[in-house]
DNA sequence: TCTGGGGTCCTAGGACCC
DNA sequence: TCTGGGGTCCTAGGACCC
């Protein structure tokens, strides 16, 4: 590997291979080797393909398809219903050893991410370096990957996919035109159906076709993406390897599809019930509250709508968020049947940004009156007090 | 017998302010 | 009578990804 196909910088996506399923096998080994797939209960409708091994692939068992479907294609297949507590603490293992190698790995999702090696690059072959923490994330975790290895992030991750599973792609940049052009559009990371689809009436049907498009009519088309399309398809990506950025949360939320479609008001509010304690937890184990709590209702025709609030302060118990979701559902549902309901608390903020929130609209003396066991909410009535007192007008209507 | 649940980012319109 | 332009906040929807 020569420094000048680098552009300064060397970039990995490491992806694991039908991670589920990977993790589900390394708790059981008879399930090694076999057709396996994770999904949902078929009987609360709920039964999707969340994973299949590559066992179950080569019978035609894809992710999103429904279990009925999937074993029909594949009658001896082992279902599995999804275990997030043994996922997650699988993937904490995976980045812990991510970070022997460099401080500068960022988690996307639960099992891929990115490592800057450009450090590592002076001392040592990264390609060799890609070959052992392949091999032993293999035989150590237990877990089979592909990794990518370019000059930006969304070559890295295009590189990955190329060759699954087990594979190391190298993708430079002078590479381009005979590794990423030939490839149609709806492979390229970013674009789906819909982009996909208009792109053809372009008579862009490749990334090649892509990367020789006009830039400004593809920002006059597609706006900013648009601009984004055409600057990766040419390999043209600044974007840096930043560790903190999976942990800056954004919303948080729980939704659940019903075994059967409910129009009784009651049955509603009771699954709202639910979903609070859920959120609840979830923010809680996040140390992080929300002041807009969004309600999410998905009708028997899966017509899907979303309602909002934004409140005076913010919250986190589950008798809160339940008051200004039932709120929500009283105001916006249509009384017709609905297959799911689902809450989100959104631009979420640490706990502890909160309190210094408050401290800064002067209410020190307050904040050392309460206990610090107080609840968040103990504080922010007594805070809606004092405003009125003080005869702003806030009303929240 | 279709189509889960967790998210992020972008757009667009209306309210409101100066 | 008639009525600009810029900026921000809020809300809803859509596309996409794993």
């Amino acid at each position: 590997m020569n420094g000048r196909d680098w552009n300064g910088k060397i970039i990995f996506h490491i992806d694991m291979n039908s991670f589920y399923a990977s993790v589900e096998s390394n708790h059981d080994p008879s399930l090694a080797g076999k057709p396996l797939a994770i999904a949902g209960n078929p009987k609360q409708r709920k039964g999707i393909v969340v994973t299949a091994s590559y066992e179950a692939r080569e019978y035609g068992v894809k992710t999103t398809m429904p279990v009925w479907q999937a074993l029909k294609k594949c009658p001896n297949l082992i279902v599995r219903p999804p275990d997030f507590t043994k996922y997650r603490a699988a993937s904490a293992e995976l980045f812990h050893f991510l970070e022997e190698y460099t401080d500068l790995v960022e988690p996307v999702s639960i099992d891929e991410g990115y490592m800057d090696v450009t450090s590592n690059f002076k001392k040592r072959n990264v390609l060799h370096m890609a070959e052992e923490i392949q091999n032993r994330l293999y035989k150590e975790l237990g877990l089979p990957s592909s990794i990518g290895i370019a000059p930006g992030k969304f070559l890295a991750k295009m590189a990955s996919d190329m060759k699954k599973p087990l594979g190391i792609t190298v993708l430079r940049k002078r590479e381009l035109s005979q590794k990423l052009w030939p490839l149609p559009v709806e492979d390229m990371h970013g674009i789906g159906t819909k982009t996909a689809d208009k792109l053809k009436q372009w008579d862009i049907y490749t990334i090649g076709d892509l990367a020789a498009y006009s830039v400004d009519s593809l920002k006059g088309r597609f706006g900013v993406m648009g601009k984004k399309l055409y600057e990766r398809a040419n390999g043209i990506d600044y974007r840096v390897v930043d560790p903190e950025a999976a942990k800056e949360v954004k919303s948080v939320g729980s939704s659940t599809t019903m075994s059967a479609d409910v129009n009784q008001k009651q049955e509603l509010l009771n699954v709202i019930t639910m979903l609070s304690e859920k959120v609840e937890a979830r923010l809680k184990h996040k140390q992080v509250c929300s002041d807009n709590f969004q309600i999410t209702i998905r009708y028997s025709d899966r017509k899907t709508i979303t309602r909002s609030k934004k409140l005076l302060n913010p919250i986190f118990t589950k008798e809160e968020i339940k008051t200004q979701a039932a709120e929500l559902l009283e105001r916006y549902w249509n009384g017709e049947s609905v297959r799911l309901l689902g809450i989100t608390g959104l631009e979420v903020i640490p706990i502890a940004d909160a309190y210094k929130q408050l401290d800064l609209f002067s209410y020190k003396k307050d904040i050392k009156e309460a206990k610090l066991s107080a609840t968040m909410s103990q504080l922010t009535n007594k805070y809606g007090e004092h405003i009125l007192k003080k005869g702003h007008d806030y009303t929240d209507s």
